[in-house]
DNA sequence: ATATCATTCAAGTTATTTATTGAATGTTAG
DNA sequence: CTAACATTCAATAAATAACTTGAATGATAT
């Protein structure tokens, strides 16, 4: 019995690192952690075939990462709680902590402008009380309207450049994405910088902020 | 770019998560947290193969869990840091959270005696402050000498029956063993419960007392 | 230098996991 | 009840990972 539940809990423990373990899943779990959608909702946003987003769903569902309810047709995914998030971004510090390789991959985004440390959540809140500073959200428009963070401007990432002349050089602006796994604001950050704008990221996306009890608006 | 380069991303955080995706590698994580090793002694402790458990290792040193020197002819690994251990923790409230069958793998580890919240480490430190307490180790000799709790006392879960008659009934017994994922002080607790004695686990074991920075004896 | 020892590498087999395809299930709307 | 729809299941092929065996490397000691 005893090496027996010994082997049986270790099994239960890889379960749930497996679970998080394939690039197809983190994509997903970063989706449903911009909102709750539907299995079709979910392959669209992943480039997943549906079939093969419901298996990984279950996947994700057996290691009890995330939980689901029947709405009319669909089915609906959303995060367990917030520990799903805390998980991902463990895994985040450590990939960044010791893989020299990601390091290079996120410097590789700045392209040569200059990235300043991310802004702190609370930090921000604070700013939005002074009213001294332009939020932008760097998502798609979908995604920014089932949740934002108030007062933000939704501009997508294809859309930024439409937009550089228009934003006043003495403004402080904060750009946020879906959260540590997405790299859109650092993009936006580096393009922004390059236009010798005042830009800074974030610290997390709407997922932690929505984690840490703030306020999020959905119109 | 933007795309590869969020695909490289994801492949990296993936693959910190695939390294403690295999029980093999939680054996061997369990075990260089007792206190680093070479090779051929965490192949013993886990019951692999040299090669094997080899190969496993430089998994976890690619995903950056541990780090390896060598010392003469052998190569010892360690835990990168504590994050390493966080990351287990992490893995370990996961899934006793969402998984009834952990629960029912712990439960089945007590055999009918009830099992007392575990005591915490800050609790215990109070207590050997003020010598109200004894300190079991309960785990294999080897390990105990690579590091224990000051003031413990080994006893080998083969050999906890036979000093089970000379514990005091009134004295408080706190057990511990390796941490999180070792079944040893559930199941020591358990025997002592059933044999009329207050006893408790410590909240983790003694990878995570080093980790608090908390002394450690080695004699 | 040579022998010895611990570890790592390489090759091959078996087992798991992934993505795809098409069918089956279960729910809603008429 | 039937049709339409979203999701899940089942079967397959392709890719990846695990364990074993035996050889190669690299460090120490004679």
């Amino acid at each position: 019995m005893s090496i027996s539940a010994k082997a049986a809990l270790l099994d239960e423990y890889a379960l749930v690192a497996r679970a998080v373990s394939a690039p197809a899943r983190l994509m997903l779990l970063e989706q449903i952690a911009q909102g709750a959608r539907g299995v079709e909702g979910l392959a669209d946003k992943t480039g997943l075939t549906i079939a093969n987003a419901s298996q990984h769903l279950q996947t994700l569902r057996r290691a009890g990462l995330v939980t689901s309810r029947r709405d009319g047709k669909s089915v609906i995914y959303s995060l367990s709680d917030e520990k799903t998030l805390a998980l991902m971004d463990l895994l985040r510090v450590l990939a960044e902590r010791n893989l020299a390789q990601v390091e290079k991959i996120l410097r590789g985004l700045s392209d040569g402008a200059d990235a300043p440390e991310p802004i702190s959540r609370d930090a921000l809140a604070a700013r939005i009380t002074e009213g001294s500073v332009t939020i932008l959200d760097i998502r798609p428009a979908d995604e920014f309207e089932l949740g934002h963070i108030p007062g933000a401007m939704n501009i997508a990432l294809p859309d930024l450049d439409r937009f550089l002349s228009g934003f006043d050089t003495d403004a402080e602006i904060v750009a946020y994405c879906r959260g540590p796994y997405c790299i859109y604001a650092h993009q936006a950050v580096a393009a922004l910088r390059k236009h010798g704008l005042n830009a800074r990221r974030l610290e997390g996306g709407l997922p932690e902020w929505r984690a840490d009890g703030r306020e999020v608006a959905t119109v």
